[in-house]
DNA sequence: CATAATGTCTGACTTTAGTCAGATATATCC
DNA sequence: GGATATATCTGACTAAAGTCAGACATTATG
């Protein structure tokens, strides 16, 4: 019925007066915006004046004024920064910590009641973080971290859970050939995790060996974030990492039943070659020189 | 990863600013929000004055004066009402059309970039719909209409299709017994679309027969509006026309391979009885007395 | 037909947001 | 140690949004 530009702006219209409304809301706890936005990004862990400035896009005469209301309110106190006395960080007030809690009460009442409503929450959780993740796909920063860390230990058990539902025969790791975390760590390898913000949406592994080859590992893309070209954005971080360590052959395994990861690797470079490991799940193998 | 609240936050955030994006770039026509507005308010086809500040929540005084500003442009013109003199009616001159061109085309291509630079654009378009059907279920009508509007044909065409995609033979209207459009008028019976402003996300007929029953059919809910209990909103509509018309007995027909309308006929007083039609199709009959 | 109600407009006002040019204190660099 | 850069603050300003009381014309009501 709708074309996809206006399916686009009726979403744009029903969001627009959805955020309208909890704007509205915080309004009423007797305080322009402006001063609950500050209230918030400070309760939110960000201290430096400059960085709520930067992050809430205000000009400084503005943020010094916004700070001494909350000052005068005795919600925020500010000092001069520990290392550079130019710098003031500003924390909350016993007064601030309760305030924030009363906005934070307020948008998570927003948040349950329209999940209540729902007769199929998890549906439209999952559409939310597509969205989210569409969103803010500039943002999305591919951070390397250990392979043990929580981040990258969330990615893999989400990956493990997706191979257990998309091969037939179901995906237990410890009959697979999972490798050590430690021939992930620089200088060996490397582990990159892609993070929106605070929250994992993807990883991959580079993996030494002693068989003059690394190996590309567990490469895996959230479901809320797949359409994004993540997946190859990983590939290539992990491929720039591998030439830094003087790594000049690169190979993977994979399977069948993931036909966009093959579609992934043949689109950028990599060529199939027999099997060179005895790993029960794969059926495909790649190979690409650097 | 993250609780259920913390993910409507998340897509909270995103949306807020995209939203602010494109409040920015709509400044970038030289003229404040406010006006910006009311002006595509009435490019939207919003003639009334008191229609338009009731739609943007704005004051009569504020109202008043953004629409002089717009006169003073000259890109709308006010005339009394025809019925009632007190009343004003806005129009668009043919530069507040051009004007309103420029600004619809902004809205476009903020909605094309989104889209653009998703692979699998389908996917967050079902997602946005799911989105913008949640947010506005206040707002969505159940109208009787003519079971051959443009509205309910569309309905029913998507009616047919799922069917073909859920039932392992297929479906072939032909070959089902389809009702006469006549039996769903009043006042042998009617036909109910539920709608989201201009677009249709659900059906239901009513349809008379000599038989000493009426039958309900064509019950249908499109994907995206589907959790909101809009199915049960379409029964109850039906029944209470139903009650209206003096009709004490329903019956319906329905396929086990749809499940959640069972459900839904099981737990709304409906009891299951032998097969009272030849139609190929179902398998399941229910009755309930009024 | 007088009175009340309604829809819009005007004037006078406040609040919020935002801008900009210095002032001040501190840090960094040669 | 002096010049320069940086972070914040203050004062003076503007624009936009919103509020409120009353004016005015028109319509509805008893």
């Amino acid at each position: 019925m709708l074309d996809p530009v206006s399916r686009v702006r009726r979403f744009n219209r029903a969001v627009t007066s959805a955020v309208g409304a909890l704007d509205t809301s915080f309004l009423g706890r007797g305080r322009p915006l402006g001063a609950a936005r500050v209230l918030n990004a400070i309760g939110h862990g960000r201290s430096d004046v400059a960085e709520i400035r930067d992050y809430l896009g205000l000009d400084s005469g503005l943020m010094s004024r916004l700070l001494r209301s909350l000052e005068e309110e005795g919600l925020v106190e500010t000092t001069a920064h520990q290392d550079d006395a130019r710098r003031r960080v500003a924390k909350l007030t016993r007064t601030g910590r309760r305030e924030f809690a009363a906005y934070e009460a307020l948008s998570n009442a927003q948040a349950e009641g329209l999940l209540a409503q729902h007769t199929q929450a998890e549906a439209l959780l999952a559409a939310m973080d597509l969205i989210a993740s569409a969103l803010t796909r500039d943002r999305v920063a591919l951070d390397e971290t250990d392979p043990q860390c929580d981040e990258a230990r969330y990615c893999l058990g989400e990956y493990y859970a997706e191979l257990g539902r998309r091969f037939k025969q179901g995906f237990d790791v410890s009959l697979s050939r999972d490798p050590d975390a430690k021939d992930m760590r620089r200088p060996r390898g490397t582990f990159i995790v892609a993070m929106s913000d605070t929250l994992p949406l993807g990883c991959v592994g580079l993996k030494g060996t002693d068989h003059g080859y690394a190996e590309i590992k567990r490469l895996w893309v959230a479901p809320s974030a797949r359409g994004l070209r993540l997946g190859r954005r990983l590939m290539d971080a992990a491929e720039d990492a591998a030439r830094g360590l003087g790594i000049t052959l690169l190979r993977l395994d994979t399977n069948s039943a993931l036909p966009e990861a093959g579609q992934l690797y043949r689109s950028t470079g990599w060529t199939e070659i027999p099997r060179f490991n005895d790993d029960p799940y794969p059926d495909l193998f790649y190979e690409k020189r650097l």
